[in-house]
DNA sequence: AGCATTAATTGCAGTCATACATATATCTTC
DNA sequence: GAAGATATATGTATGACTGCAATTAATGCT
């Protein structure tokens, strides 16, 4: 138990006033908790993909984004070294979930990489899985609860939006061109 | 934005009188904005993992479950191949995180399966770091806020810790013996 | 124009995960 | 006690991820 103090010594430092440290140790329990229970939802709605990896899954979550994306940008962003990058985007290229457009740039040596209308949806599909898992949950819990959750977790994510190296794995939503779609392999 | 209603149904059908659609609806979101920052969360003080895959992590984390394991329950809660569970337990003991005790149970066709105090270490050190992180953004959440986290997202927890297949990735607590301890492997 | 830099690909090599089929103990049951 | 079921392990094979080294193409800078 003590062990609590010494990881919570640098949110202290970092603010120092805001938040008693009991407080804070039990939402980082809680947090923790609920982490783990996330985590699971969201490994349930990955693990029902069948024929794409997790490294796959994640490549075609970074192309969710708005801007461009190149081989290397999805290099740096998956912390891949280039060439894995290259195979990657071959094999998603195989399973037509992504395109490779050579030249669509001013600068002709980087290939922008593009989603499929095939990527996005099974990129949906995942999202939508997830959704509906954590509405059954939302659905089950207590109405009081549910209303403060409401709050205290988009104050959470706003928080843990601002913080490095937290969205590592490109989770940005997933631009949804598609509804969902219960067969999934 | 019709799809939300669909998803819903399930869970209006649940509970039909405890929750407004609305407010299940809001905290859905919630729920899923603050799993991609959880996720992220988890994914970090994961890939600071190095030389361990992550059906390896799973496996260990599995292990750290105070009933015994054998290699076929791995199997089962990995939702894996006998044999790929073997060759798991293979380069698991390879690096010294686990044990095998054959002829340990009265069964002796079964052979559990154990963690090495490496093994357990290193699941603690993730479980650590997970929850630096945590700390650090629960230390700059609104005050407000942080004492709604915590009462809502424990009662998330429990919710979702008795959905099925939610736990499918063993994320029992980590049984910590052992203090984190930087250097390994 | 010439040279260094950058982006992507390709050749090569190793580890991991995975499943299927088969073999070997060890129960269980009749 | 013998037949069938169960738990692991092994042989075999495929595909994915990974990095390093070398190559090619395009850009930037002097």
């Amino acid at each position: 138990m003590c062990m609590e103090m010494e990881y919570l010594s640098p949110a202290r430092l970092e603010s120092p006033m805001s938040q008693t440290d009991d407080a804070v140790a039990a939402a980082t329990e809680a947090l923790l908790l609920a982490s783990r229970a996330l985590v699971g939802v969201a490994a349930r709605s990955l693990g029902d993909l069948n024929d794409i990896t997790l490294p796959q899954y994640r490549a075609l979550l970074i192309l969710t984004r708005p801007t461009p994306v190149t081989v290397g940008d999805l290099a740096i962003a998956l912390d891949i070294h280039p060439s894995t990058a290259t195979r990657l985007c071959d094999r998603l290229e195989r399973k037509s979930l992504v395109r490779r457009r050579p030249g669509a740039s001013p600068d002709r040596r980087v290939t922008p990489v593009i989603l499929t209308a095939k990527g996005r949806r099974l990129v949906a599909r995942v999202t939508d899985h997830r959704r509906r898992d954590l509405a059954t949950i939302a659905a089950s819990m207590p109405e009081e609860d549910l209303q403060h959750a409401i709050r205290s977790l988009n104050s959470f994510a706003m928080v843990a939006g601002e913080m490095p190296a937290v969205d590592t794995f490109g989770w940005a939503d997933s631009t949804r061109d598609d509804e969902s779609r219960p067969a999934e392999s």
